[in-house]
DNA sequence: ATGGTCGGTCCCCGA
C-alpha cells in the first residue's frame, strides 16, 4: 500500500478547474496540495472535487494566495490554518492536516511560500521573515517523531542545476544566496528535500513562466518541493514531476511534483 | 517587423 503526495501551484483553481479534474482523474493521487487557488473558501469548487472522492479543506483569499487539502484518506485534524509566529497573517499560506495513514498519522502542509520580489525591498524582507517562522514550526514538528510531508511552491530555486540559466536569475528573490540559505537552513534541521536527494537529477523543472516562450524552450526553474522528516524520508519510494498539465490548454505555469510513500 | 503572459479585479497588481 503506498500514498502519493501531490504538490501543484493551479494559479487560480477556478480557471483551471477542468485540467485539474482532468489530472486528478488519471494521476489519482491520495494528497494534494494546491496553492494560489486564488479564490475565498466559499468560491471553491468543493463538489467537483468531493466528487472525485477527495477530502477538501481550504484557506483562501480574496484574488491573491490561497492553500487547499485534498485528500482521499480521512482528514483526522487542521492542526495549523496560518504558519505559527505570526497569528494575525492576513495573506492565505499555509495549511497543515494530519491524515490517516496505513500505521499511524501522517502530517501534510501545503505550502505558498512569499515569493519575495523585488529584493531587496519589503517584499523580501517578509519572505525571509516567513522562512524564519516556516524553520521554527518545522523545528517543532520534528519533535513529534512523526513522517511530516511539507510540500508546496516554496519559491525557491535550491541550486544552479534547477534553473536553464543561474545567470539570468541572478538577483532575483528565488535564487539570492540568503533565500537558499533559509531554505537549506530548514533542511539542516533534519529534513530532506525529495526530489533532490535522487542521484543525478539535473534540470528538470515544475514551473515555466508564460512570457517569452518559456514553456517550448524549456527554460524552466524547479521551485515547487517535498520536504521530509526523517520518518516521511524512511518510507519515499519515488518522486517525479508530472509535466503532463503544463502542456495543455489553459495551463497553470507550474506543474505537478509527486512523492510516493509507503506509508 | 512587430509583439511577444496570465488571472483577478476594477482600469492595475502580483507572479
Amino acid at each position: 500500500m503506498t500514498l502519493t503526495v501531490a504538490s501543484w501551484n493551479v494559479n487560480s483553481v477556478k480557471a483551471r478547474l477542468p485540467g485539474v479534474v482532468d489530472w486528478l482523474k488519471s494521476a489519482e493521487p491520495d494528497v494534494v496540495c494546491l496553492q494560489e487557488i486564488k479564490c475565498q473558501d466559499e468560491d471553491f469548487p468543493r463538489m467537483e472535487i468531493e466528487d472525485l472522492g477527495y477530502n477538501v479543506e481550504t484557506v483562501g483569499q480574496k484574488s491573491y494566495n490561497g492553500v487547499a487539502l485534498l485528500s482521499k484518506r480521512p482528514i483526522d485534524e487542521i492542526s495549523h490554518r496560518v504558519l505559527p509566529g505570526k497569528e494575525d497573517e492576513p495573506q492565505a499560506r499555509y495549511i497543515e492536516a494530519v491524515i490517516s495513514g496505513e500505521s499511524g498519522a501522517v502530517r501534510v502542509a501545503s505550502i505558498y511560500l512569499p515569493n519575495g520580489n523585488p529584493s531587496p525591498g519589503p517584499k523580501y524582507d517578509y519572505k525571509l521573515d516567513w522562512m524564519a517562522r516556516l524553520k521554527t514550526h518545522a523545528g517543532a514538528l520534528l519533535a513529534l517523531e512523526e513522517p511530516v510531508i511539507l510540500a508546496g511552491d516554496y519559491n525557491i530555486i535550491p541550486r544552479d542545476d534547477d534553473v536553464f540559466d543561474a545567470a539570468a536569475w541572478a538577483g532575483d528573490a528565488l535564487i539570492r544566496e540568503e533565500s537558499r540559505d533559509a531554505f537549506s537552513a530548514i533542511k539542516w534541521l533534519g529534513y530532506t528535500e525529495a526530489f533532490e536527494q535522487v542521484d543525478g537529477r539535473a534540470h528538470q523543472y515544475t514551473f515555466w513562466d508564460y512570457q517569452a516562450g518559456a514553456w517550448p524552450k524549456n527554460n524552466g526553474i524547479r521551485i515547487d518541493h517535498l520536504l521530509l522528516s526523517p520518518q516521511a524520508a524512511d518510507r519515499l519510494d519515488s518522486v517525479e514531476i508530472d509535466r503532463g498539465p503544463r502542456g495543455k490548454e489553459k495551463a497553470s505555469d507550474h506543474t505537478p511534483i509527486i512523492g510516493t510513500f509507503r506509508l
